[in-house]
DNA sequence: CTCTATAGGTCAAAGAAAGTCAGTTTTGAG
DNA sequence: CTCAAAACTGACTTTCTTTGACCTATAGAG
């Protein structure tokens, strides 16, 4: 079995446990699996993702942590589908006013949410000499990042 | 727990009964939790500065102190000034971070929304090769845009 | 007025913990 | 077997906390 299989099991089942959320410090963690510190951020990066349905905070220092939260269950897949296939890796900004509307109307958001979202992608805001190829990559991260944090908002 | 936290903590319970300023000794707040005194500096400076709602004075010498005011301003005031004096045309993801979470503290955004702006915001959302000046740029235009859609919301 | 004891202020350095990234090794599909 | 993708490592970086040495201001005694 491979180190990150295990890392991952290991957090995942400190998360079945009823508790949707964990603290854990990486440190610790890599020392208990006999491992690189940084193989702790590369099962973070490549197992916990939001793409995966998790959110993870950190703070260094002393006294530091990293944070993982479940945010979706392997079930409900309604967002899963917006996050990785309707949204994909680009979109414009007529497509994303399109959608916004849609969650609003869908009810899958609110409408001051809706308003939030809006604004944050809005031509105005990233009004900065870049390439619309790049923006609209920004725009596809930026939605996905958002739809999960309020998918974390409604577990429970 | 960190000493810094519990030592915020201290003085956040001696302002939170009705009373909006209280005075203390900066060697015996030192004493009492034993630390060096630069230590109550050091959490004045990161947890009760004008960002994050307070006024500090103090007075050396014979009969010194160190008095710690909660500015009340109302929501509106605090987003006008943010927009238009604080955050500029560049801000990094680590000070929007600490804009966002002082937010919340304060009441001035809900968890929800602060969750959000910090979700559109984040690292992650703008992870593209883009000049980190430029992201910077982009985020500063993206807060004002949400901050002004929040100032708008309450007043309807 | 001068001097001294008493407070608080500043800053740099050390310590603590997590992040990044480029490069190396392992694995598995074809 | 080949080779590209995945896994892994270690050196370096960044952020946050804590401490200590030295600096400055004030009140009060003489």
């Amino acid at each position: 079995m491979r180190l990150s299989d295990s890392i991952e099991q290991f957090i995942k089942e400190l998360l079945n446990e009823e508790s949707t959320e964990v603290e854990l410090k990486r440190n610790e963690l890599a020392e208990y699996f006999g491992c690189a510190p940084s193989q702790i951020n590369y099962v973070l990066a490549t197992r916990f993702s939001p793409d995966h349905g998790y959110l993870t905070e950190s703070r260094r220092g002393g006294g530091g942590y990293i944070r993982i939260v479940r945010v979706v269950q392997s079930g409900s897949q309604r967002l899963m589908y917006l996050v990785n296939d309707r949204i994909g890796d680009s979109l414009g900004e007529e497509e994303c006013g399109r959608l916004i509307s849609q969650l609003k109307e869908q009810r899958i958001v609110t409408e001051d949410e809706a308003a939030l979202m809006a604004a944050a992608v809005s031509g105005r805001a990233l009004g900065v000499p870049v390439p619309d190829a790049l923006k609209n990559a920004m725009r596809a991260r930026m939605m996905k990042s958002m739809l999960m944090t309020i998918a974390a908002r409604n577990r429970g």
